[in-house]
DNA sequence: TCTGGGGTCCTAGGACCC
DNA sequence: TCTGGGGTCCTAGGACCC
């Protein structure tokens, strides 16, 4: 039988804070969107304030005065750093790890030879504790749809001492089975939950109890793989080696709505720029390059508009230049005057390596290594994003989003790096 | 006034081919 | 004009995840 763990960070962004902010400990804290837009993450002394995830910044602001709640900007920087770290400890302990995102791990546990696993993962958890600040919880299922439920558990109860095995004893997966919400089951959403609850199959019991027929029905093969996992089958494996991606999107809100070609232009050159340095960083090229730009669909007193217009490049390519180019072909086809746009990005599709793209007698040469390109690259890497740029957007363009409340990059700027004091 | 960003997979329908 | 089965590729939309 296989045997899956998974490692989840508590509260990770807020936990990645607290560890440079001793002083957020203890305290309710939230974590905002881009824009400072909604809560993305929340201690648990938030959520007992009944903060609710995606919670939007302007309803739950009142809480700051009120219950001392307290709003940092996120710091992708910094939780992508110490994400890394995690994982590192965690891939050094056990014979294969599959990282899921930024704060979940699925870990190989099957030929991990120790007398008691509940409590080596109890060693390994205050490790990960005590090398990163970052407190985790680990579920140990047969599969692992069943291990994320053993997770859930683990982290909120509090005799679990932060992991839980449901592998070995059918009676404890019955009761923690009954005692999951079905809403709380891995690949069950808030639309599927709305149709299990109307057929009467409100905990992950009753789902894994129910017709074949119905689910197929229903939910698709999707829907019923995840049955087949609360049943114990292993219909997901471990998947240690990451795919390549296949497709890539930088997109953003505006801090402010504009209705000028220019602010739209500028900003969509800035994301093609990004999204062509993450494939140079990711090995990869692009064939595709999809444009989009969207009004505000909050804003039901405003006349809306959503357009988005794709550019098939002639030979896939990662060049800043070209992507630039086929973006800005897009945003002229989708373009329409008069309309306050809230939201742009590019999406780059049709991801292949260099050494697979598809040649036929007509296609063009391999494209070089694009030398200004690992130039800038360089230069990047060295002294920091933004040193080199495509176009001459303000800094200080209304569309550029709003961050107030940022912490410092402590592990990734050296300008942030704190300094120790010794009194 | 103020509501994120980045992904995956599956399905249905249409165009087109043999 | 009518008649059939089967396949591929593409796109749009919808579900899910974090």
């Amino acid at each position: 039988m296989a045997l899956f763990g998974i490692a989840d960070c508590n509260n990770f962004y807020v936990s990645c804070e607290r560890s440079f902010q001793p002083r957020l400990e203890g305290r309710p804290v939230v974590v905002l969107s881009n824009n400072d837009g909604c809560a993305i993450a929340r201690s648990s002394e938030a959520k007992a304030l009944g903060v609710s995830m995606g919670a939007p910044w302007f309803k739950i602001r009142h809480l700051t005065e009120t219950e001392g709640l307290v709003a940092v900007s996120s710091n992708y920087a910094l939780y992508g750093d110490l994400s890394m770290r995690v994982m590192s400890i965690l891939a050094d302990q056990v014979p294969a790890t599959e990282v899921y995102s930024i704060d979940e791990c699925f870990l190989d546990l099957d030929n991990l030879a120790v007398p008691d696993l509940t409590e080596w993962l109890r060693g390994l958890r205050s490790r990960v504790r005590q090398w990163t600040g970052i407190p985790i919880s680990i579920g140990v299922g047969p599969t692992k749809t069943l291990a994320k439920i053993a997770n859930h558990l683990a982290k909120t109860s509090p005799k679990a001492g932060g992991v839980l095995d449901l592998s070995r004893r059918a009676d404890w997966r019955e009761i923690a089975l009954k005692r999951t919400p079905v809403s709380d089951v891995w690949g069950i959403g808030w639309q599927w939950t709305g149709l299990c609850v109307m057929n009467g199959i409100r905990t992950a019991w009753d789902l894994h109890q129910a017709d074949d027929g119905w689910v197929r029905a229903k939910m698709g093969t999707v829907g019923m793989r995840t049955v087949m996992e609360l049943r114990g089958v292993a219909v997901h494996g471990l998947e240690a080696e990451a795919a390549d991606r296949q497709s890539c999107c930088v997109s953003r809100s505006f801090g402010e709505a504009t209705a000028e070609y220019g602010h739209v232009r500028d900003a969509l050159v800035e994301y093609a720029a990004a999204a062509a340095g993450k494939l140079r960083r990711d090995g990869l090229l692009a064939g595709i390059v999809q444009v989009f730009a969207m009004t505000d669909r909050f804003r039901r007193d405003l006349p809306q508009y959503s357009g988005s217009a794709s550019v098939t490049l002639s030979s896939p390519s990662a060049s800043s230049r070209e992507i630039i180019a086929a973006a800005l072909k897009g945003l002229d086809r989708l373009w329409k005057e008069k309309f306050a746009y809230r939201k742009a990005g590019v999406i780059l599709l049709d991801l292949v390596r260099p050494e697979n793209v598809p040649r036929d007698l007509f296609s063009p040469p391999p494209e070089k290594p694009d030398s200004l390109m690992s130039a800038l690259d360089r230069i990047e890497s060295r002294f920091g994003r933004g040193g080199v740029r495509f176009g001459l957007a303000r800094p200080d363009a209304p569309w550029r989003m709003r961050q107030a409340m940022r912490s410092p990059c402590w592990t990734t700027r050296w300008e942030d790096v704190p300094t120790a004091r010794l009194e």
